[in-house]
DNA sequence: CTGTTAGCGCATTCAC
DNA sequence: GTGAATGCGCTAACAG
């Protein structure tokens, strides 16, 4: 079922279907009454590329994943493709996942040509690398979570204001009686908490110090370790604070295998609120980013570019506490 | 830059051009050398639409994900991922997601017609699913991990045949000594894996009894409860095996709570070595299902069925114990 | 082995 | 407000 057949089953040109179908203000309501009518009668539905090849749009978004080191950050990624998928789907967009992208393999011949791309950052992504996908704007292109440094005038940014929320868990610490907060990090270079946290704790009337602060990484082991050294000091900080749920798992971990109980002889806070933080025990409390409304931002800006010829934005999605049961006044 | 450009440069004709650049036998050694040299040079790249639009091809892959109902199960959903894209994407395949898909939502417009479907199946999916999938021969389907009623004749089958590497689990508890095994199902109807559990039991020398069988679920809760419920019996098990990794790790947790060492107290299997599994306390002991194979089986019986009209087929991946540290003899 | 040509299904001019 | 005609970029027949 094509075009040419439906219009021949309504006695009308070709132009005057597609116009009713597409939208266009040139046809009588009636006309298209009519026209959407016999179309979801006879099951038409028009060639995506047939209407690519003509148009130039093909209804297709990429988003280009980097390869995460372990399972949780995989969770996140999960999470963050579904905010994506629904709000781009309802679009009528389809989403093309490349995952794991390396420069070194990109055969610029048999990728698909798409309408846009979504690429969410990690921390080797660099400016040039966003100019080069956007093709210096020819193609829509946003980020999510860039790190601080990357800037592109060609692509939308959408990323995380993570600050209000880890105000919040440092005031909460305060509000509790804990001084002493020991801080751990991913590693993001630049990354913008790990350089405002002495400014951070300083205003929640907590004690700042570079020996209770490590750039650990990301997966639950650098989590541990990261902890087991700040636990093992002798001024012991009564709290910590990290950068990522699956780095306050390893916190946990160790803790427990100090034989400190959490929250009772240890505090610990997360970040991100991935699906697992509320079942580890006990459920950890975390500052919440909303990855939902990441996902629609993200969706909603590229569309703009798209359909709209919208210029590139920088938006932000707010975060804030989730109070659990992994945080207590220190003894 | 499009073909007519491309044969203009060499003072040939598109139709040689388009041969060279597909790998058709017509073209002269030479002359092939001599396209792709310039093409790479002026850097053309077809354009997909206008392909399909031709040859009704458009190197589009469509992946459906059911929505899983736990962050674990996540996490096996993008190692699947993971597995399928690598190799489509290596024959020039992009792979579109779509998640979460509920029946009720499947406006047969907006679909983007692709080249074939890989379905991951869920306890849900029936045979009319992959029958209207596929419809009816038509387009290439390729479903993993069926439940065990399922079929069509008109979609390729690529399952995990867990039975040797569960034969391998109960010998292994067998030889350290267990006899009184507990069993934690997934709840899935008709799984072979129960069905057969008296069987398997019995010829590696384990007593079975209904008494130590539970359908649990899919979740770390399901796992704890039911292992709970084993292991409170006044003839409790020496040992668990469980379909899942997230049931297993579950009934770690039912026995930590309960006061009881693994694998000191009780010994336990889990399946699937889902990444987690190795960082579990104690590190668990699997039966190892091979998802980079299943992805690489799909994508091969759905590349054959697409390119050399192959008829649909069903494969297996096998699978094999993992021996960590959840497992020790009974006291 | 290579060139010529005819559409694939659609959106879009330009007429009317 | 509608219709006829054109061409997007490519592959597949058919000729040579």
């Amino acid at each position: 079922m094509n075009i040419v057949e439906l219009a021949r089953a309504l006695n009308i040109s070709t132009a005057t279907v597609s116009r009713a179908l597409n939208n266009r203000p040139e046809v009588s309501a009636g006309t298209r009454r009519l026209v959407i009518a016999k179309a979801q009668e006879l099951g038409y539905s028009p060639s995506a590329s047939a209407r690519q090849l003509v148009s130039g749009r093909n209804q297709l978004i990429r988003l280009e994943c980097p390869r995460y080191p372990n399972a949780l950050s995989d969770q996140y990624l999960l999470e963050v493709i579904r905010a994506l998928e629904e709000p781009l789907r309802k679009r009528g967009y389809a989403l093309i996942i490349r995952l794991d992208v390396n420069a070194d393999e990109l055969p610029p011949a048999g990728q698909h040509s798409v309408d846009g791309i979504v690429i969410i950052a990690e921390p080797g992504t660099t400016s040039s690398d966003i100019d080069e996908a956007a093709k210096l704007g020819e193609l829509p292109v946003v980020v999510i979570g860039p790190p601080e440094s990357v800037e592109s005038r060609y692509a939308s940014f959408v990323d995380v204001d993570t600050l209000p929320g880890v105000e919040e868990a440092l005031n909460y610490l305060a509000a509790l009686g804990h001084r002493n907060v020991g801080y751990i990090g991913s590693g993001y270079l630049g990354s913008l908490v790990s350089a405002e946290m002495p400014k951070l704790m300083a205003s929640a009337g907590l004690d700042w110090s570079p020996a209770l602060t490590i750039e650990a990484g990301v997966s639950r082991d650098d989590g541990r370790e990261a902890a087991l050294k700040q636990l093992s000091l002798k001024n012991r900080p009564t709290a910590i604070f990290t950068r990522t749920d699956v780095l306050a798992w390893g916190a946990m971990e160790a803790a427990n295998s100090l034989g400190l109980e959490v929250p009772v002889d240890v505090s610990i806070i997360g970040h991100d609120n991935i699906k697992i933080s509320s079942t580890l025990n006990p459920p950890l409390t975390t500052v919440a980013i909303n990855i939902t409304e990441v996902g629609r931002l993200a969706a909603e800006s590229l569309i703009g570019m798209i359909e709209d010829h919208n210029p590139p934005s920088k938006q932000s999605s707010s975060s804030h506490l989730i109070i659990r049961r992994s945080c207590a006044a220190p003894k």
